[in-house]
DNA sequence: TAACGCCATTCGGTATTGTGGAATACTAAC
DNA sequence: GTTAGTATTCCACAATACCGAATGGCGTTA
């Protein structure tokens, strides 16, 4: 493992949600020593893509945001804003784009519903595959076996929220996912609220990420997030058409 | 110069607007020499933190977005939210906020006006800080010194689009921005488009972003413009007391 | 078609740089 | 006052990054 590496793990790090984190804390989750650890956020610190507090508490800085910017992401997030838009016209509800980054997914776009209240998430946040409605919808499009290792590195990290899921059962739950082509988020990730979700992919075939619908669980049932299921699940396929990727199953049709 | 430090200056020379980038290019933007780049992009490939075309160009990639996350900034941009909301109502037109990231501005949020256009900007975006009003907003609270770093580096990377500005005139102009308390942009950073902001400050009283109004400038002439600076300038201030700063005039009054 | 120029990529010996265990300084809790 | 758990510094060792030069591939020009 060389130093670049190194460092952006300490970065990955310090970027995972919960606020401020202390030092061993960084080193235990980029699985380097403390001395390294240290070193490793001075320089960080010193161009401003971490914040030390003084007191033995490290951030994010706001130089880490200038390298979000830019790259693919933004073509493809471009490309599915009209369509979130007509999603969102459509139901009333809540749209969000979100891309795999790693063992997370990143929300690139939001159109907030037409509803008084609004949700609670923000363009660059980040959310947990295994209890999201994007998040299952991407791991329904994964091998198995990086199902596990997912879930495992997810565990292990777990700061003690959420409920941690039971492997046999998520395996079965994505296999429905797979078949019916959208994923449901029942109050999973957030009391009160309801998500239901499809996959994106890419020109390779590769699923990138995911768009969803959410809603208050108050004013949105199970019957009516399966209603609007086949809706994601059209709109996701256009996001992935505009990003290039061809359908087999419709070329051919 | 360390390895983590030429990571990063290849990592944001990769984040820079333009789309994908030809290594030489990369080369000549981070300072380094052309192996140097190369063995560095292919750790970020193998990362996913960059993506190579094949044919020698190479791109952001996803994962680079969920650095982005969390930290300092996202607490701040949830605080000013609820302040760009109401100027956004109270005014109609688009509402932005960015925070300085070395020599460029990055949005963090975004409410869009009640017009039937939409502006072609998105959070995560950067922009420069010479020609665009939060980026004024900004450099006007800067030395003078520091004001001709970023403008020299500025023009340096410049890919000859965008007139140069002239250092006089624009300290001359920095000088009145920081007199009145904001910033004007008369279509400089894009045609048709005018703008006006204010910095933000955080605990310490530095400067670290700001927020402006946008509209199209058949909708929006100078005079107009010049009513909003105070508008714009008091929600700035708000967001900066919710970020801790204290301001003393205000505060002994 | 051949020759040129540009650019990405590979190579290799050198020396700079990172490394991590151990020691120290610090802070907070009891 | 003592202890436990930190962050931080130190340093000898060795791994790794470095960069000039060489190679290979590609598109363009005579």
């Amino acid at each position: 493992m060389n130093s670049i590496e190194k460092s952006l793990a300490v970065m990955r790090a310090l970027s995972a949600p919960g606020g401020p984190h202390r030092l061993a804390d960084l080193a235990e989750r980029s699985g380097l020593n403390r001395p390294s650890v240290h070193r490793i956020l001075q320089i960080l610190v010193e161009g401003n893509y971490a914040r030390a507090t003084g007191d033995g508490w490290y951030a994010a800085g706001l130089a880490m945001r200038a390298l979000a910017g830019g790259g693919d992401a933004d073509d493809i997030a471009a490309n599915a804003e009209s369509i979130l838009y007509e999603l969102q016209k459509s139901t009333g509800h809540t749209v969000h784009f979100a891309v795999r980054a790693g063992d997370a997914a990143v929300y690139l776009a939001k159109v907030e519903g037409d509803k008084p209240y609004q949700m609670a998430s923000r363009v660059g946040m980040q959310i947990m595959l295994h209890c999201t409605s994007i998040g299952k919808a991407i791991l329904a499009a994964l091998p198995s076996s990086e199902v596990d290792g997912v879930l495992e590195r997810t565990v292990e990290m777990q700061v003690a929220s959420h409920k941690v899921p039971d492997p046999a059962e998520l395996h079965a739950e994505l296999d429905a996912i797979a078949r019916r082509g959208y994923s449901i988020d029942d109050e999973e990730n957030e009391p009160n609220v309801r998500c239901v979700g499809a996959a994106v992919r890419d020109a390779s075939g590769s699923v990138i990420g995911g768009i969803s619908i959410s809603g208050l669980a108050m004013m949105l049932d199970l019957e009516q997030l399966n209603a609007l299921g086949p809706l994601v699940s059209a709109a996701a396929a256009e996001v992935s058409q505009r990003a290039g990727y061809i359908d087999l199953n419709r070329a051919l049709a």
